[in-house]
RNA sequence: GGAGACGUCGCAUAGUCAGGCCUAGUGCGCCACCCUGCUAAGGUGGUAACGGUGCAAGCCGUUCGCGGGUUCAAAUCCCGCCGUCUCCGCCA
């Protein structure tokens, strides 16, 4: 949510951001109406209440006849009190409502959607498989000859989108997960093991239960969502709290299962395992001031471009668009992997800087120096996911279908410097 | 799944049975000041969040797990929900 006392006093930034967004900018004006009638409606309702209690004290003590005619008094101003009262909730609900639909203000991004990201760097070279002499081949044929990956038994089990990854590809996640959560733990995160099911309040305060909702699984009969990220948890983690960061950044890296419904991308990714329905993911979660975001962004993009540099893949950095930013984001980078067998670049890693939207929803806060509150800021980042293992595969694979181990992975996987087809 | 106990201002606790003097008391902790040549001890005052209003000091409202209800008036009475703990059952 966004800083209601900033869409007072600029209302034209968060007009702009909208704008640029994609989304309905008169939803500002409808936020500031709503706001002038809970206003009005809210002192009406109070100076009544002020007036009630007063009157009540004044019962406390009466009898007889003075008491009787308090009571006759009091008795219809409990009724006014309640009029007002209800009429000042709804204003409230109806400002609230608008609130939470306004998505957090761009900043930096460039305008624009899905297309309309900007490339700020390009590291690596993609091998040149012509000059090799040999056709790559993807990553589930590579998957399949390792005993790595099985899609077909994943449909067979659970339906489509789904896999299992046994052997040699079993280990590698586990490897870079864990390479993850070592570099993690090395740069100071606390590592935690989240939940993956969450309540609504904490799924909506995260702000994936807007125009996205349809992307998340829900558990009807239980009223609980599976989490698409860590983020969804770590995010709530501090819900509701007065946290310190005199200290610096309170920083967590979240290993979890993440499920997605992928629903709208029928037909999108079908092979092998770039758009599954569950992974496994390694995020980075940081709550910070909100002063020190736009660097604690960038210290989060370079731990991710470390986990890529270990991992030896080519990839590029953009800075993704307004319009496909996410209702929470007010910037995010994203590291893109060359593929190989698609020649594009396929997203292994984003990070999010969403400002203080997340933490006013969640309630989270810090006590600043003169001993008021404030909301925090809150970023997320990717160290690692299941999907890594694609590019993996596809960039280090050689002409005979085994595949070259990256160095920083090899301790991970008991020194293994070639992953071996177990078949023709 | 069954039974019971509990949920109060950072922590601990009083208040709930008998609704109004609760503007939620007390202790601890914390902060400021005073006193003591230093330290210990002592004294005085302060000590929540959110919102409204005001240039400001301040004033006002909301919040006693959450949501409803009864009443002129609810921490207190009624209903529903959530959480924690204990015991029983069931399953590891």
């Amino acid at each position: 949510m966004i800083d209601l006392k900033q869409l007072r006093e600029n209302p034209d930034v968060v007009r702009a951001s909208q704008t640029a967004r994609g989304d309905d900018p008169a939803l500002v004006d409808l936020a500031l109406e709503a706001d002038a009638t809970r206003r009005s409606s809210l002192a009406a309702f109070e100076s009544l209440r002020a007036e009630q209690k007063a009157l009540g004290k004044q019962v406390a003590k009466a009898s007889g006849e003075e008491k009787a005619e308090l009571l006759a008094r009091t008795k219809e101003l409990a009724r006014q009190v309640k009029d007002h009262q209800a009429t000042a909730n709804t204003a409230q609900e109806r400002l609230d409502e608008i609130l939470w639909e306004i998505a957090n203000i761009a900043q930096g991004a460039p305008a624009g959607g899905e297309d309309d990201f900007v490339v700020l760097r390009t590291e690596g070279t993609p091998r040149d498989f012509g000059a090799e002499g040999f056709t790559p081949r993807d990553h589930l044929d590579l998957g399949e000859g390792l005993g790595a990956i099985d899609t077909q038994r994943g449909a067979k089990v659970s339906g489509s989108r789904f896999y299992y990854l046994t052997g040699v590809g079993a280990r590698l996640e586990l490897a870079l997960l864990n390479m993850a959560m070592d570099q993690a733990v090395a740069e100071g995160f606390t590592p935690v093991i989240t939940p993956t099911l969450v309540k609504p309040e904490t799924m909506r305060g995260t702000g994936f239960l807007g125009k996205h909702a349809d992307e998340i699984y829900r558990l009807e009969k239980d009223d609980l969502y599976l989490v698409g990220t860590s983020e969804v948890a770590l995010a709530g983690y501090h819900a509701d709290e007065i946290v310190d960061l005199a200290g610096g950044p309170l920083r967590y890296a979240g290993w979890s299962a993440c499920y997605r419904r992928e629903a709208g991308s029928h037909g999108k990714d079908v092979r092998g395992i770039i758009r599954v329905h569950q992974f496994h993911k390694v995020e980075m979660f940081s709550y910070c001031r909100p002063e020190d975001a736009a660097a604690e962004h960038e210290r989060l993009l370079a731990w991710e471009e470390n986990m890529l540099a270990k991992v030896e893949l080519p990839y590029r950095v953009i800075d993704t668009a307004a319009g496909d930013l996410g209702s929470s984001a007010a910037r995010k980078f994203d590291c893109e992997a060359w593929l190989p067998t698609q020649e594009r670049y396929l997203e292994l890693t984003s990070t999010s800087n969403c400002t203080t939207f997340q933490a006013r929803r969640l309630g989270v806060r810090e006590r600043t120096e003169d001993g008021s509150t404030r909301t925090v800021a809150t970023l997320n980042g990717t160290l690692g996911t299941t999907r890594w293992i694609v590019a993996i595969l596809e960039n280090h694979q050689r002409e005979d279908g085994s595949v070259y181990v990256p160095a920083a992975l090899r301790p991970y996987l008991g020194g293994l410097e070639v992953l071996e087809p177990v078949k023709g």
